[in-house]
RNA sequence: GGACCUGUGGUGCAGCCUGGAGUGCACGCCGGCCUGUCAAGCCGGAGGUCGCGGGUUCAAAUCCCGUCAGGUCCGCCA
């Protein structure tokens, strides 16, 4: 039907006849003679000059046959990549009509989310989509060459799995051949790739779909895609060497340029640094220790575990709303409150005004409880200058570092498509994350992950500081990915499951499988899982994973093109033996 | 479960704070004109449940309450 691409031609193509296929993009009509139609493929748009084109309307499919010409001094259009030539000539063939699209699909234009996702079908024809659908294409291929290349095999695992409490929602899906039973849809292939490794699969990967019944965010959707890898008879950095190398490749693929390694980071430095287990490198605004400046301050809000800042650089001329608003943002992270300071023309500076001179520095609700060493110590311990904004929280250590982090991040997180890309591994997670209500530890990662080696014997006596073999990469702020070593020996487990206060027979309800399986000959093994979705929002500077999805959902978890979720008929209900309860209320 | 923002012809907005006739802008749509435009231009025209429900008021797009939808975030996401 067709002999090239809209988007492809170009000077070099002057004299050739063409048969081109796609959309009307544009149509600019001068008379019942002369018109230019902007034809619009997956490859982009080439103008056509046409002899009248009254019959023709947005979005009609043609076929337009003509004879590539270079423009006309004058008429050639720099900012269409095809802008220097033209098919004239033209014979358009109507393939199909087109009722004017529900919104425009200029790229400059912008339409309602709701509106966009009803009509997918037409906002995939944007460049916008069309191009982010190609690089996922092209990050997936990479991929697969380069855990190819590593001599990976590639394992599909089952959709309809089994449920396995503990970690994220799972959805439900109803046996009809056993009513009232479910498999539910795997949040990931975590325990199916484990059991590939005693299978002697050895390195096994997959691009996998993982379904998490959790609420929606921005780098959150229902079903998302990861590289799943697990491999046998490897330690920490055999795993993050291939995960590494493909991730990498998978950017050069996309780029055109391979990135600097990842930066390596202790969680606890990315901690007690950023405030954050995923550092974003992009830019500064570090957290600084304030403990040896305050050590022996008289202000009572500052005797605390911890009193970290962070110094906003240009921000001392933040409106008092303004720093009011960032007080209430830190009460609602959690911390006691937020003490601003703004650094302004030292003491004795012939600029400063006469009543900042008096607190000498800083410019703050709190200036008159600090001594004047306090307050000089606070300007040098930040590197702050005149004009900067400091914000200081006191308490407990891990959550004044939190609080910190993410008001930096409020206050100096980049947009996503500048800075460049920064690749972090954060290593040695701690083994347990808080601890339940019933006053056991949680598991950070899962409950398969190996503690350090060092920290083995904390497990009984403090296991909150256990380490553990858990890693994660980082991109620019976002959590790309989490792996760890396993844990492959039965005694280990064990103690695992009791400090978690599994007993032996839940865990044999819950991972029996799992562990029946360990018995037969489980070799050490780890793994990794990559977050697709956000790496290829990342690369094309997207804020939203919707935009490198061809069919997402809503935040609220519905499409608004098809209406899913919808109830199901009656008839559908009995065959799976389910009842609708009353709505609660 | 919670906080905040948004909802006005097909689309994107302004109007809302400070109530007074659905008023306005741009795009699109329909008709006409126009032989080198390129987000074409010019002239004319059509198109509205101001998301929905309730309340206050002589009077509500505007104020209040509720609700629905979209978005951002907290909780949640081993």
């Amino acid at each position: 039907m067709r002999t090239r691409w809209c988007g492809e031609l170009g000077i070099g193509d002057v004299g050739e006849a063409v048969e081109l296929c796609g959309w009307v993009a544009r149509r600019r009509e001068h008379s019942a003679h002369l018109a230019f139609v902007d034809l619009r493929d997956r490859t982009g748009i080439v103008q056509c000059v046409v002899d009248g084109a009254a019959d023709l309307r947005a979005e009609y499919v043609v076929r337009v046959t003509g004879t590539v010409t270079a423009r006309p001094e004058g008429t050639v259009n720099p900012s269409l990549a095809t802008g220097q030539v033209e098919v004239s000539g033209c014979a358009v063939e109507i393939l199909n009509e087109a009722e004017p699209p529900p919104f425009s699909l200029e790229e400059w234009s912008e339409a309602d989310e709701a509106i966009r996702l009803r009509y997918r079908f037409v906002d995939m024809r944007r460049e916008r989509l069309q191009k982010n659908l190609v690089m996922r294409s092209t990050i997936n291929a990479a991929i697969r060459a380069s855990m190819f290349a590593q001599g990976f095999t590639e394992v599909e695992t089952p959709l309809l799995w089994t449920p396995t409490p503990e970690g994220a929602r799972e959805f439900a899906v109803p046996s009809r051949l056993q009513q009232g039973s479910f498999y539910v849809l795997p949040q990931s292939p975590q325990i199916a790739k484990q059991l590939l490794m005693v299978a002697g699969v050895d390195r096994y990967y997959q691009i996998a779909r993982c379904l998490r019944d959790e609420d929606l965010r921005a780098d959150r959707q229902f079903e998302f895609t990861q590289l799943d890898i697990e491999a046998s008879f490897v330690g920490v950095e055999d795993v993050l060497g291939f995960v590494e190398e493909a991730v990498l490749d998978a950017v050069e693929a996309v780029t055109g340029a391979r990135p600097e390694v990842p930066v390596r980071m202790t969680w606890r430095e990315a901690l007690e640094r950023f405030g954050t287990d995923k550092p974003d490198l992009r830019y500064g605004m570090e957290l600084t220790d304030l403990a040896e400046v305050l050590a022996g301050t008289g202000f009572n809000a500052f005797k605390a575990e911890a009193v970290r800042a962070i110094c906003v650089p240009g921000a001392a001329d933040s409106s008092r709303s303004k720093l009011d608003g960032l007080v209430e943002r830190a009460k609602s992270l959690g911390a006691a409150g937020l003490v601003w300071m703004r650094v302004v023309a030292p003491a004795g500076d012939d600029t400063a005004t006469e009543p900042r001179a008096k607190v000498a520095d800083l410019e703050s609700p709190v200036a008159k409880f600090l001594s004047d060493d306090e307050r000089n110590g606070i300007v040098a311990a930040c590197g702050a200058k005149p004009g900067d904004l400091l914000l200081v929280v006191a308490g407990e250590h891990d959550r004044a570092c939190r609080v910190l982090g993410q008001l930096r991040v409020d206050l100096g997180r980049p947009p996503v498509a500048e800075g460049g890309l920064r690749f972090v591994w954060v290593t040695e997670f701690p083994l347990f994350d808080g601890l339940d209500e019933e006053g056991n530890p949680m598991a950070a990662h899962h409950p398969f992950t190996m503690p350090h080696a060092d920290d083995l014997d904390l497990l009984g006596k403090d296991p909150l500081s256990v380490r553990s073999l858990a890693y994660d990469l980082v991109l620019n702020g976002w959590e790309l990915g989490s792996g760890s070593i396993r844990i492959h020996r039965a005694d280990i487990q064990s103690q695992v499951f009791a400090t978690l206060g599994i007993s032996e027979e839940e865990a044999e309800e819950r991972f029996g499988f799992l562990t029946g399986a360990f018995r037969y000959g489980a070799p050490p093994h780890g793994g990794f899982a990559v977050g697709l979705d956000r790496l290829t929002a990342l690369l094309a500077g997207e804020e939203n994973i919707r935009e490198v999805i061809a069919f997402p959902k809503t935040q609220s978890g519905a499409d608004p093109m098809t209406g899913a979720p919808k109830p199901l008929a009656d008839r559908s209900l009995r065959e799976l033996g389910i009842g609708i309860l009353p709505p609660k209320r």
